[in-house]
DNA sequence: CTAAAATCTGACCGCACGGCCAAAAAATAG
DNA sequence: CTATTTTTTGGCCGTGCGGTCAGATTTTAG
């Protein structure tokens, strides 16, 4: 590992080393999607990479560190795509139906990497045999929709009902796409998308208007 | 492992035989709850129970048939407390409330066997590298689901939705009641099950009364 | 070109796994 | 009691794991 000078002050690379980063790091997750993180070995990883298995060591500080950037990865492309669209809604239920179709659109074009790190997160254990991500580490993910219906709620667009539950629920039937998309092969995610707006907008609003 | 006869022609086994397959059921049964599938080796299982490794090699074909049977033990366990509950119930309506309570009474009795249940499924593999427990195998819990929504349309009590999809997201929500009890200390699991009645309720319901 | 730094290879280490088995021990039968 | 069967022990096997390393190779710098 290198620890040379660049202008922002941080740490440097070479072009190669960031290419080899980000091949192991796409290799990585290939891997996993395909035997599972529990039998995705470092060298099963090269192998697919076609290197040597010491280059992961020299790249990465150990498997640890590769799956967390295998995370990271992961996490970032999914923020990048549904950041911006959330924004600009204007009002609480369109931000939710956004939220809904914005992320069945993501898990539709990349189901390998959501079934990866749902994969990731029930497997990967620290050395005392604790889950890495576990149920906790789903607050930063769960905080925002909870606020989301707590928003919905203050401006009377929502009934009452358990933000924290209604968050949770929300997540899990989001979360369920994945592994249909890749185990069904005529699984439409966009009518599970409208399916699933239309029941969390009966399940929210405040008043009832006549169905249809 | 004896084959001897017994009155009813099924395979006869000591009582030291059966209760020692009990016994290891339930010790594999807190290893997983502990520890988690992947690291819950012959060893580590023995251990717990006070045995040698051998024990088990000699009551179980091997660690495959132990896993099963602690499947079929947790699977078998529930239908014995759920089935009753549901057949008495008069409504479809009925029947779905009584589905959602009864499953979260059940996980709430029993959180680790859940939570060890969907750990298997996730991470079990046969030795072609495929998980023995998919999202395929959902089916025999999906079906009698899909079916009780298909009977609410035809009857009239239920608006139309896809019965597939609604039944996926409430099984999805029943399961993500276990990491949380577990996870959780002050999670309350009946909040919890009002929360996805009062739910699913609005969100299958055909006329919309008023609500409050 | 040569020298230095970066990168890669292939072999090796210690460890834990599931499975196996000969022999000891315990339970049972005659 | 003895003979037989059932059960248990503890160690051994081959395999694959993550990690390490000396040395070869490639790239970069002067």
């Amino acid at each position: 590992m290198r620890s040379d000078f660049s202008p922002s002050g941080q740490r440097a690379s070479t072009f190669t080393e960031e290419a080899r980063r980000a091949q192991i790091i796409q290799c990585a997750i290939d891997t996993i999607a395909d035997v599972g993180y529990v039998r995705a070995s470092l060298a099963e990883i090269a192998k697919r990479a076609g290197i040597s298995k010491g280059v992961i060591s020299y790249h990465f500080a150990g498997k640890d560190e590769l799956i967390e950037r295998v995370v990271d990865h992961i996490y970032q492309r999914g923020a990048e795509q549904l950041t911006p669209l959330l924004k600009r809604q204007p009002t609480v239920a369109a931000t939710l139906r956004t939220y809904i179709t914005g992320n069945i659109d993501f898990i539709r074009d990349h189901p390998r990497e959501v079934a990866v790190l749902t994969d990731i997160f029930t497997n990967y254990r620290t050395a005392d045999g604790k889950l890495r991500y576990g149920v906790h580490t789903d607050e930063p993910l769960l905080a925002p929709l909870r606020q989301l219906f707590e928003a919905g709620q203050r401006s009377g667009e929502f009934r009452e009902f358990a933000p924290a539950a209604m968050a949770r629920f929300l997540r899990t039937a989001i979360d369920s796409a994945a592994p249909q998309i890749l185990a069904f092969p005529d699984f439409d995610p966009d009518a599970y998308a409208r399916e699933l707006v239309a029941l969390f907008e009966l399940a929210t609003r405040k008043e009832s208007s006549s169905p249809r």
